[in-house]
DNA sequence: TTAATTTTGTCAATTATTGACAAGTATTAA
DNA sequence: TTAATACTTGTCAATAATTGACAAAATTAA
């Protein structure tokens, strides 16, 4: 659960006996490239979410909350940010959600 | 506080009556392209946050808050990620840095 | 109107990411 | 030990994304 992207996916590799190869195919990647992304000397392309939750029969929204959250505490890390960054991120999707109408909604507020 | 960074420095600009050109002179930055990051065209690099924050007297801290609050808010948005993505964040940010020994401090855990 | 400011479009140049392959190091099985 | 399989690392050309720069249009102010 604290563990990097790259550590995850190892685990879920690892646990169900797959070889990089094997798990690479199925991701459509390089077992080279996956093994460096295991090892955290690459990225995970979000691209690939959907390849990877159909792999392990995960579900995409628990894969999101893994790979973004990775994403953002690598960046909240290297540049020091305060622990209130993600409270005002909280916020302001927030805020996306209530200016940008969502698809198929009816959007009530829409005087030009 | 839940606008967009480009609306965030224009505010500043504004505020403070400066034109692009001259705001876009201190960042080191085409007016035109300012411009574009004031509207959301463009993404502002966070090698300027520095300079951003000379030219308006801000805290850096809560420059950074600002910035990537907005980063992470637009990605949320964009992949509809669950709201828990940031309480994960937080959890690995604390691996991170719990992990990584931080300059200056003393690894007491370092047996290998 | 004119001048200043802002916005938009474009595109070459720079920078970053990726895919691919070779060559290396484990690890395992016989 | 060898041979086979699995994993890791390094490199680099190809692709993709970002940026800087400039021209030109639109907007605003005087």
């Amino acid at each position: 659960m604290k563990a990097t992207f790259g550590e995850y996916i190892k685990k879920l590799r690892t646990d169900n006996s797959l070889t990089l190869t094997q798990l690479a195919f199925q991701l459509d990647l390089d077992s080279a490239n996956l093994s460096k992304i295991e090892n955290g000397k690459r990225e995970f392309d979000e691209k690939r979410l959907d390849k990877l939750a159909t792999a392990f029969n995960l579900d995409i929204n628990q894969l999101k909350v893994e790979y973004f959250g990775d994403q953002f505490a690598k960046k909240m890390y290297a540049y020091n940010c305060p622990t209130e960054t993600l409270m005002v991120a909280e916020e302001k999707v927030n805020y996306l959600k209530s200016v940008n109408t969502k698809q198929g909604e009816i959007n009530f507020d829409n005087e030009k």
